[in-house]
RNA sequence: CGGGGAGUGGCGCAGUCUGGUAGCGCACCCGGCUGGGGGCCGGGCGGUCGCAGGUUCGAAUCCUGUCUCCCCGACCA
């Protein structure tokens, strides 16, 4: 519960000269990231807070179907990737260490969850399994771009089942499509579930996640039936008609967005559990390869596309499952002034009573203080002053939208303005 | 990888063409005023001009090499 003469969230009134998509801007002059080099991008406080928070909400989502959360690591022998033929992407970064062996950064863990699939699951007994862990990804892009939106390391949720055959893999697939609408439901977002791009995983099926965004990679298909699909899997249907650059289904036109990309899932079949090995015995001793499937999530995507769903020309507006604080607290006047003594009490008020609160109790003038937490863009901003003093009311914006609520009385209980606030932010989007 | 652009104090920039020993706004520090929308006045701190080599009496500026970053495209298990 930081006040924020104490805290490092190092704004800037001038975005850096090179960013062009409105996430990139917005984060690094909210004090949200910086930049090291290339793709390359440290998460700072308040902004770490709203990384965790998706995190959160997709831990909780995961959990809930069965999965197991574990941890592998990232620096790799290169022998697996060797027999998954993987070690020839590009995008793998690889190295040695100084005896010479060779080792890989990995970009995704479907080798090292399998060898270890390998290694422990014998018998028809020990399946369905479904494993994830949240980990850093390595992968040498040719073109990092739009701050944290597509960089050369970054953390992924990802999760990997195993079944005995198609059947189990299909029904494991099916429960991960809910966790993942659910999820996606949680973090505010709008966002679409299209048929993906099989590619080289070879045509047993995937889906993507998609926000559609301004500064999106992809293109989603949209029809008014609740058709949705990658313009690739578009282009492709039996259903959809291309005509010049437009799309057409049932003869009603589609609509095109700009999207990004926030999760993926894939049905993987054995194509990982045959080179590694990865097999059981069945009821009638017979030896057949597990079948697995994955399940991509990417935190800092969906960070990065609330901030350009919703941000307006005064700064960011999160939704309120992911704002770093529920309440930014303006406390206004000088220390030792009866008005920021109502300030400091009402933020101890707040922190006892559970709320997150973001208190700034810097010695700077009002606009700049209102700016900053326009900026910052958490859903609820309180402001204590002088006004508040003559009216007996604390005034409340709400973010979205930059709309006024109805104050709430200075002399309550301290137990009631934590129920007032508590009770305006269940209200938000 | 193809094309384009840029490296000068924490951020944004000027100075480079025409070589003469670095400047502006913001931020920061000190003092004062102000106190409900990035306020005002005064005084300060801070930069081997990406790096290396060369030309020159003298290089941010000219030459050569090199590194880095951004944008568009290609790519994106």
């Amino acid at each position: 519960m930081p006040r924020l003469s104490e805290y490092m969230l190092p704004t800037e009134k001038q975005a850096p000269a090179d960013a062009e998509a409105i996430s990139h801007k917005l984060m690094v002059r909210a004090g949200l990231i910086r930049q090291m080099g290339a793709g390359m991008w440290t998460w700072l406080p308040a902004g770490w807070r709203v990384h965790q928070n998706v995190v959160a909400i997709v831990r909780e989502e995961m959990d809930a179907i069965g999965g197991q959360e574990m941890l592998m690591p990232v620096l790799q022998p290169a022998d697996p990737w060797r027999k998954t033929g993987r070690i020839e992407i590009d995008e793998l970064f690889k190295l040695a260490d100084r005896k010479g062996s060779e080792l890989v950064l990995a970009m995704t863990h479907e080798e090292a969850v399998t060898f270890h699939a390998a290694q422990t699951i014998r018998s028809y007994r020990d399946l369905p399994q479904i494993l994830y862990h949240f980990q850093v990804k390595e992968r040498d892009e040719p073109r990092p771009r739009a701050g944290v939106l597509r960089t050369r390391e970054f953390v992924m949720k990802d999760a990997y089942s195993f079944d005995r055959d198609q059947g189990g893999m299909e029904e494991s697939y099916q429960l991960h499509v809910g966790a993942y609408d659910r999820m996606m439901e949680r973090t505010g977002l709008r966002w679409y579930r299209v048929e993906g791009d099989v590619g080289m995983m070879g045509g047993l099926g995937a889906h993507e996640y998609m926000a559609p965004c301004p500064a999106g990679e992809d293109e989603v298909v949209l029809g008014d039936d609740g058709y949705a699909a990658n313009v690739e899997v578009a282009t492709n249907s039996p259903d959809v008609e291309k005509v010049g650059e437009g799309y057409f289904k049932n003869g009603e036109p589609l609509k095109i967005e700009p999207a990004i990309e926030v999760g993926n899932i894939f049905k993987l079949g054995t194509r990982y559990s045959v080179p590694l090995g990865a097999s059981y015995l069945d009821e009638q001793g017979e030896e057949r390869p597990v079948w697995m499937a994955s399940y991509g999530v990417g935190p800092a995507r969906i960070v990065a596309a609330a901030v350009e769903q919703y941000a307006d020309e005064h700064g960011i507006s999160w939704p309120r499952a992911l704002a770093p604080f529920q309440v930014h607290l303006v406390g206004l006047g000088k220390p030792g002034t009866p008005e920021r003594d109502a300030a400091e009490a009402i933020y101890k008020t707040l922190s006892d009573g559970g709320i997150d609160t973001l208190y700034d109790d810097r010695d700077l003038g009002p606009g700049e203080k209102f700016a900053e937490a326009e900026l910052l863009g958490c859903p609820l901003r309180l402001t204590v002053g002088r006004r508040t003093l003559e009216s007996g009311e604390i005034e409340v914006q709400v973010r979205r939208g930059r709309v006024q609520a109805p104050g709430i009385p200075l002399q309550d209980e301290p137990q009631e303005l934590v129920r007032a606030v508590d009770e305006l932010w269940r209200s938000l989007p």
